[in-house]
DNA sequence: TAGGTCAAGTTGGTCC
DNA sequence: GGACCAACTTGACCTA
């Protein structure tokens, strides 16, 4: 309907070219929005390519026009006017490329300017801007999301190189922890078999090849920051996100707080109470060792004596008073 | 001939 | 209300 009206206008205007009536699409769209049309609506095949590199319009390209379309009788004569929609030339388009390079936006005088330079109608020039800034955006979007893209895999792949990090330190405290108990349950039998034979000499039973080893081990004491990191590696399992498989959190990457903020809700008083328990446990014989309770401890390492009975047993078995 | 590209049309919004 | 713009659509043309 509303093409109809704008295919007539542009077959009207190379009509009145051909007439040798200078006539702008802009005037003319003045003139068809004072009378039927409320807005015109640009122009089409209105190029005169004599104005760049002294090309010649090439009448080829217009196509014969549809006098059912138009069903306007005092036009007979403009629709037999072929009219094709054609492609700008390369220098046009390499010349407008440069100036939307300077500038993406077309202020009046610069639109006329071009359009004068080219032999295009303004109206041309303005459209040819709109679509490019419309081409120009997507290749930006399409930028930006490459860029997104290489930026989430490389935060991707920090995340799971600390969480492998994160697991050998872990492995690292509770091998150290293992060592420790069996070292002192060494000592505890010996005092205890001290006491019942003062008089024998002191002659631990040995059962198997590693307690010997561990025996045999310098005995560290962890200093405070030590404990403090060990303590975060072990008490970081807590966090839901760190545990039951890690990598799940990663397939929800729209949400970092997720994968790179553990949720602090529960640890932030339990942390305290925990690196003290982890403390004394680790430079106190009582083993308070931390969150028994926890999944993660739940089950048992094969070699671990530790998780084998519970800390109040040990308590009354080694220390009965 | 299907699908991509591009000039131009349509619609709806903003600004002066 | 007209000019302008963005987003979307249409249709001609090109090409693998």
């Amino acid at each position: 309907m509303a093409r109809r009206r704008v295919c007539g206008a542009s077959n009207m205007t190379v009509m009145l070219q051909n007439g040798g009536i200078g006539c702008s699409a802009d005037a003319l769209g003045s003139l068809l929005s004072s009378s039927s049309t409320p807005r015109y609506r640009g122009v089409r095949s209105m190029v005169n390519f004599e104005g760049v590199n002294g090309n010649t319009p090439d009448r080829s390209f217009y196509r014969a026009f549809d006098n059912e379309e138009t069903g306007d009788e005092d036009l007979d004569e403009c629709f037999h006017q072929p009219e094709k929609k054609r492609r700008l030339t390369a220098a046009q388009v390499k010349f407008l490329e440069r100036n939307f390079e300077v500038e993406n936006k077309l202020e009046p005088e610069r639109k006329t300017q071009l359009a004068r330079d080219l032999g295009l109608q303004p109206r041309q020039v303005a459209i040819w801007f709109q679509n490019r800034r419309a081409r120009w955006k997507t290749k930006q979007l399409e930028k930006d999301f490459d860029a997104l893209e290489a930026s989430y895999n490389n935060l991707k792949n920090d995340y799971e190189i600390l969480l492998k990090e994160k697991e050998k330190l872990k492995e690292e405290v509770l091998l150290l922890t293992d060592k420790l108990i069996h070292r002192d349950k060494g000592q505890e039998t010996s005092a205890t078999s001290e006491l019942n034979e003062p008089n024998l000499p002191l002659q631990k039973p040995v059962n198997d090849a590693a307690q010997v080893k561990e025996h045999d081990l310098p005995i560290i004491v962890p200093k405070q920051e030590d404990l403090s990191s060990a303590n975060s590696a072990i008490f970081d399992s807590d966090s839901p996100h760190y545990t039951d498989g890690g990598h799940s959190s990663l397939l929800e990457p729209a949400n970092s707080s997720n994968i790179f903020e553990p949720d602090h809700s529960d640890l932030s008083h339990a942390d305290e109470d925990e690196e003290d328990h982890l403390s004394r446990s680790l430079l106190h014989p009582t083993y308070h060792f931390p969150k028994l309770e926890d999944d993660v401890y739940r089950d048992p390492p094969v070699n671990s004596c530790f998780y084998s009975f519970p800390v109040e047993d040990q308590v009354c078995c080694y220390w009965p008073y």
